[in-house]
DNA sequence: GGGCTGATTTGATCTGAATCAATGCCTTTT
DNA sequence: AAAAGGCATTGATTCAGATCAAATCAGCCC
């Protein structure tokens, strides 16, 4: 823990670099999850310029690629894999405020200088835009700023659904309510809601201990609430009971 | 305590509407706090579109004007006064997400309903923007639009820093950032932090209880951290040694 | 298959903050 | 001026979840 807490916080962000920009819009045209990120309100008559803007990265398991503090210099779509971003004290302590995965849009909470750092859980592809060239594509494209707008209030949004739950949930209340959110992120609702990530992950997000969360899974295992399965997933049983738990109305 | 619940939820929202919308231009022109808030970015020249957007309210204390779950009809822009913006578990536990004064917008954290609550601490007085209007003000100026991009950037940012609070701070470091953030929010930084809101406002806002709110800043005031002034203000004596707990740095 | 490492689960104990209770203080009302 | 009401502080006790410790499990490599 110790070790890798200090190569975690010496190592400069180590990323593949795939090509670099990607002059021919191509890319774009074909990119898998262009109609589901804020990319598709750029036309494929106008698909060049956020070609020549798009750098394609990859980033291996455990790797960041974005450093809290450092000088804001880049916004991130995320085209395939999943990222967990959070905030941390002097002593290690790690808060981390969320979960990110295909079709999202990273770099909008940012001032001069990132406010938060960001880690692939798996094999992450990512588009990275410079600042100032997305600045340019905002002004060229007025729906891109409305678009990112609407991204920044959905995220504010969650923010404060986040801080009623770090604030005043009981760790079951908490437990239940990512997993309901798990679930609503997964691309396919019906089969079983993929965890990619640890339990210390898990208790990261939740403000709890790896104990508490592995005790509260188990403990609704035992209810009946939910069966844990194998690589990473959880299949909902018990789904209005789990979401009168996660709605603080439990008697 | 049940009583006012009870009144705070059943109560329709009211508030004082003084005139309705000015339609004159004068009405921004002479509005002193324009120049920190969003409205900056409208031009003199441009500034009767504003005022004919603008309706003025005038809140009481306690009173609420935006209530959560209901449908997001506005935007609004703090012109002076106090604000709790909040959200609520259906057994009255609640979180304060945020305190909202002179030059906040209030209004972008919403999809179609308004995801918290607003009530006012003390008098406010509020500028209502009909979204509508206010979607077509941003057509007709970007700069508005992009402002309010930035200004979503800043309460993301701060509402990460809250998520930290929440999730991985001791009561003490809680407290102690509280009163630093609240310091960096005064008009005047020289003089004794305002704490316009109660002990149980600032327990809702920093996921403890009143009780130890209260303990907290008595055991600030034994360590001649600070000196509790009348009148609901507190004056910082060691800044450094506040900065340095608020910070998760202590020793 | 065996060994190793990291992740997860389970059990026992501890603790920071919550809960409950009482008192004090300040402001408003009569 | 006295009473009432609401807020703040203080003390005692309890408790939800943290901490510490150990056992088990899962995945990877040889």
């Amino acid at each position: 823990m110790s070790d890798q807490t200090t190569c975690r916080r010496d190592a400069r962000p180590r990323r593949l670099i795939l090509a670099g920009a990607h002059r021919q819009p191509g890319y774009c045209l074909t990119c898998g999850i262009r109609a589901q990120s804020v990319c598709s309100v750029i036309d494929d008559d106008d698909i060049a310029r956020l070609a020549e803007t798009a750098v394609e990265t990859l980033v291996l398991p455990g790797r960041s690629f974005i450093e809290e503090g450092a000088a804001a210099t880049d916004f991130y779509n995320i085209t395939s894999g999943s990222v967990k971003l959070f905030k941390a004290l002097p002593d290690g302590r790690r808060q981390i405020t969320g979960f990110a995965t295909t079709g999202h849009f990273l770099g909008l909470a940012v001032s001069d200088q990132y406010a938060f750092g960001a880690e692939a859980i798996d094999t992450v592809r990512l588009c990275r835009f410079s600042r100032p060239r997305m600045r340019q594509l905002m002004d060229d494209f007025p729906r891109l700023e409305r678009r990112l707008l609407a991204e920044a209030s959905n995220e504010l949004v969650a923010a404060q659904n986040q801080m009623l739950l770090l604030g005043r949930k009981t760790a079951r209340e908490r437990v239940a309510s990512f997993l309901l959110e798990r679930m609503r992120e997964a691309q396919d609702p019906a089969e079983d809601v993929p965890l990619p990530m640890t339990r210390s992950d898990m208790a990261d997000y939740l403000g709890l201990t790896i104990e508490t969360v592995s005790r509260t899974l188990s403990w609704m295992r035992t209810e009946r609430l939910v069966a844990i399965g194998k690589g990473h997933t959880v299949r909902i049983i018990a789904m209005e009971r789990l979401q009168t738990l996660a709605a603080g109305d439990a008697a």
